[in-house]
DNA sequence: TTGTCGATTGGCCCTAAGGCCAATGGCCGC
DNA sequence: GCGGCCATTGGCCTTAGGGCCAATCGACAA
């Protein structure tokens, strides 16, 4: 059940709260990294890690919604799990709707708190899986040359080798190459595969 | 701003509650309906209608989270905002969890509650949108003869005639008039397109 | 200056997709 | 039993997609 890779981030200005869930979690098979202010944790983050983030809500300075939101503006999707001792309605509500993954409150179940985390690892886990995939279609589509880029978006809104010939300025036989090229680079054998790749990497069909 | 066609439904046990807050709605050009019990609301709710609810947590007998479980169990999108006098943290989060566009403490402030609303009905807008053309996509679908189907999800897997043909025990040939038929009933012009809209229903290519 | 790369194009040939017309056979409701 | 719908097929022909080989041209780096 407990991912075995699983790396949680743990930000409080309490050390000696860091240092109890620090030793729950380790406990149970996870690691951990603890951080005693928001900035700290900013600075230090490694996205490429998995795992997710437990955040204290209120602490000097910087608070936990702002360090949410500090992720999500540099799109760092790492899940994250409010943890408060004094929190209200609205602030907990302000969280859920920037995506927060959990919103807890002190002192927490130990079993609450692991069930989040486990949940929270789980989104991460599937975030990882399709944003690898999209990265590796990105990295696929960038490898093409800028016409085989132009002619995949004519390909992919289901246009004829002679239609975008034409708008590209070109002969049938030019666009047969490019396209051919195409569909090697992105590793597909069929259009219905190139379209799909597309769609989930966000590659739109040319409009006109 | 405010949607014209936009009903809101309140749900409350208090009527002066309701009277109060249907008077603000009203002034403001949206529709109301009040219920002041959730079996009420659910008996009489028609989901054609566009707007959102606006549900009172605690209620006797039946309360809003209950409700709102009860609507999504039958697949009711209808955006929810939640409106309490007495809550408390792990309630909000459960709704918002579930769902929930906002939730809201009472005495909640005009400007508070109008601008969840506003946001609930442009959401609703918005899913109707989906909705309704995921609808138009299964009805084409769904005109389609078995055979035709069966041909269609091939087609979207990216295989050839000839090959569909084996896997149907037929000729090549055949597999042309079906899908031609597919082509037309579907209203698509390209396999690309024949392909999003597949995406879009969620029918998905046949695996084989 | 030479080599490489990307964009283009021609010719040749083969496979795939599809339109048109016609026809057969099974199943079902009137 | 008949008409209609669906599934199938054949023949014929046209258009579209693509592989292979070869060649030209301009830009840019070694």
């Amino acid at each position: 059940m407990t991912d075995p890779g699983a790396t949680i981030f743990l930000v409080d200005d309490d050390a000696g709260v860091l240092r109890a869930i620090s030793r729950l979690l380790r406990a149970r098979g996870y690691d951990t990294l603890t951080f005693t202010s928001s900035r700290e944790f900013l600075e230090a983050h490694d996205r490429s890690i998995p795992g997710c983030a437990v955040l204290d809500v209120s602490m000097p300075d910087f608070d936990g919604l702002e360090l949410q939101q500090a992720l999500t503006a540099v799109g760092n999707q790492r899940p994250v799990i409010f943890l408060t001792g004094a929190g209200d309605i609205p602030t907990s509500v302000r969280a859920m709707k920037a995506g927060a993954i959990d919103f807890l409150t002190k002192p927490v179940s130990e079993d609450a708190l692991l069930a989040a985390i486990a949940h929270a690892v789980q989104v991460d886990t599937e975030n990882r899986q399709v944003s690898s995939e999209v990265d590796s279609i990105n990295a696929r589509f960038a490898r093409l040359t800028p016409r085989e880029q132009e002619v995949m978006t004519h390909v992919i809104a289901g246009r004829l080798n002679k239609q975008i010939a034409g708008h590209l300025g070109t002969v049938e036989k030019t666009i047969k190459v490019h396209r051919g090229r195409v569909m090697e680079k992105m590793a597909v054998r069929s259009v219905a595969d190139l379209v799909r790749l597309a769609e989930k990497a966000g590659i739109s069909p040319r409009k006109p």
